[in-house]
DNA sequence: GTCGTAAGTGGACGCTGTCCACAATAACTG
DNA sequence: CAGTTATTGTGGACAGCGTCCACTTACGAC
């Protein structure tokens, strides 16, 4: 009993789709080739047809990973109500690309960690020849900061390049409690941690914070960003 | 030839030693066991009578790599002159210590990775009975803020939990930069990068940080923050 | 209808982490 | 100082992994 042809390129997405599971499970170290190959029920020297080697089979899965978080950021942005230029609705915007991104690294740890998992060979460029930050995080963060100058909240001189220190704010937090020393952090310091570093972006931002922008907190995803006092941040 | 006996510890000392160059040159997933007992010089079962797992040595192998980093740290803040309660030192330091684990990211891109790839299981104890942050990153962190608060760089009600954001400016931005999609930046856009965090963290930091304070930028390690205009960042 | 090529199979290799039973030394006991 | 015991290193084995090779089959183009 010789191949059961599948239809054209069913093997190599069925491969990602499983590879995605796996790292959904175990991060990237737990998506291993045969596993994979033995989910989508083929031989595991089948994928070698797909991919030159396993670490391309991971690049593809990190791609997809990292797109699964870009669009649950672009998810949380597009639930903030509020019409374009409004300065509460982009910092509420704002708000909500730092908590979408929060919520996913600790609701799906393994693909958070698989998303910035990319090796060292094939970066593995997007097929559609954009200009390729249309749904990535960064693109969406830029996005928003953009609508942030235009609003008035960000001043101009102040927009080039800040997306990356925002960035890595909301990326350390989320790499510190998840897999890092402050992993096992009970839920509500961790809480307080995010209050504490979006309150710390946003001093940064801007000089004086309009009453009305803080308002615009009740817009956040889910209540993430719990007002009430939690207890203080756990030693070391 | 049985047992060409070592004295006491130097097998387990020797395969935390070896790992520790392993993952200086590739990373956790380089530490391998059986690689490790090679260099040794002792059969890979030996390794069985001081570690549970793999996973127990590379606990002690991450622990030692964050000890570098956090010995790295404090070499940096040492070279700071000035008194202690003096702003412009202070200040001075806390650009030292975000300096230091940059550098440290991007020199010993390896062990860096290492130290913050701790496994699931074995936390791995500090062996001497102390609080338990003396030698570590945060602790290191923690004394310069006490010290910009002392000095009254830092207002003394925003000192609480602020060494969490500011962490993770750092951490994320070495991340990033390291073996995240902003890897391989020229090095002018990294410096670039991290004098754009820097000034981040000064701006959330203090309200107006008085002409002496910035003059202390001269007391860096060794001109990591250039103030020549670096071309802006690159895309994506 | 023939044929080239893409796609799947089977078997093998070396490497890894880990387990078991055994041997020899170091340390403690009397 | 003699004998027991715990510690440490050895040898051999196993399954699972990534990867390579040679072979076979089905599909699509001419």
């Amino acid at each position: 009993m010789h191949q059961a042809r599948r239809p054209r390129g069913a093997v190599r997405a069925g491969l990602v789709t499983a590879g995605l599971e796996l790292a959904r499970a175990g991060g990237p170290d737990a998506v291993v080739l045969r596993e994979a190959t033995r989910m989508v029920g083929v031989v595991p020297n089948a994928a070698y047809r797909h991919f030159a080697d396993r670490d391309e089979l991971l690049a593809a899965v990190c791609a997809a990973a990292l797109r699964e978080l870009a669009d649950r950021m672009a998810a949380g942005v597009a639930r903030v109500r509020g019409r374009h230029g409004d300065p509460a609705a982009a910092l509420g915007r704002l708000h909500a690309i730092g908590t979408a991104y929060l919520e996913f690294a600790r609701q799906e740890p393994g693909l958070f960690a698989t998303a910035f998992a990319l090796p060292q060979q094939h970066t593995y460029e997007a097929p559609d020849g954009g200009t390729g930050q249309e749904r990535t995080p960064l693109g969406h963060l830029r996005a928003v900061l953009d609508e942030l100058a235009d609003a008035g909240v960000l001043q101009q001189r102040r927009r080039e390049g800040i997306e990356y220190p925002i960035w890595s704010a909301v990326h350390g937090l989320a790499v510190l409690t998840g897999q890092g020393p402050l992993r096992d952090l009970p839920d509500a310091t961790r809480h307080r941690l995010a209050e504490l570093t979006r309150s710390f972006i946003d001093e940064s931002l801007i000089a004086s914070m309009p009453p009305a922008a803080q308002a615009a907190d009740g817009e956040d995803a889910d209540g993430f960003h719990t007002p009430g006092r939690a207890p203080p941040p756990a030693e070391r």
